[in-house]
DNA sequence: AGTTCGTATCGATAGTCGTCGATGTTCCTA
DNA sequence: TAGGAACATCGACGACTATCGATACGAACT
């Protein structure tokens, strides 16, 4: 492949070994469900509550959006595993599943 | 709003400050640019590569995309500052620029 | 039983995204 | 200067997404 004379070809070594197509696969679906500026400020919000759970019946307020857009992107979150539900009597109560970021954690290490 | 008598109302405090809107805009847009299994993979391959810097001419084969589509993936991450590119002669190399990852970084460390 | 209130689902719409073949563009070499 | 190689852009297509109004569900209160 090199050549001899003349500053031919890439140079740089041939590909590595990377990352298996499964692990992208599911870390992609994890950074999916982050990237929304609203589902940001919702986890977030509920990050911040007491016991890191957080009812649903504030959020369309103090989020500026409509009620079936909170469902929307709160169903995303609990698709995403981030978010566990818990119906107390009338109301939803949402709580963050912290070790759902640890594949994101790891990622970022790596890119160190 | 709460009742005296009985179990009614949501029992949970008012809605607290929550994230600036602006942050989490442009905090959702790399993520946006990290949600895709082909860019995580990409991304990690120039992390991993000597000096965090491949050059472009072997990952279509690596990854098993055509050529158009990796152009289209590595625009969306110089566009979300995740890489540099720089011309060399004929190749494009790629270098990662990590402190582009401190945003998400600080915000994970807030969900913890 | 009927009503009310919190929440989820449905249907529709407008916008964005990933993919690839075809075509430019740029730079090297002969 | 002509040819080729690496890479970007264009155009098109199908799939997905965020949003909201209208509606359905479900669990209390009366």
């Amino acid at each position: 492949m090199n050549r001899v004379l003349g500053t031919i070809e890439c140079a740089v070594g041939a590909p590595q070994q990377l990352m298996p197509a499964t692990d992208a696969e599911s870390l992609a679906g994890v950074l999916k469900a982050l990237s929304d500026p609203v589902r940001l400020r919702l986890l977030r919000l509920v990050a911040e509550s007491p016991d890191t759970t957080a009812c649903a019946c504030h959020m369309p307020a103090a989020l500026g959006i409509s009620q079936p857009t909170l469902s929307h992107h709160l169903k995303k979150l609990v698709e995403a595993e981030l978010l566990v539900r818990e119906q107390r009597g009338r109301w939803a109560h949402y709580r963050l599943e912290s070790q759902a970021l640890n594949p994101v954690r790891a990622y970022l290490a790596a890119c160190r």
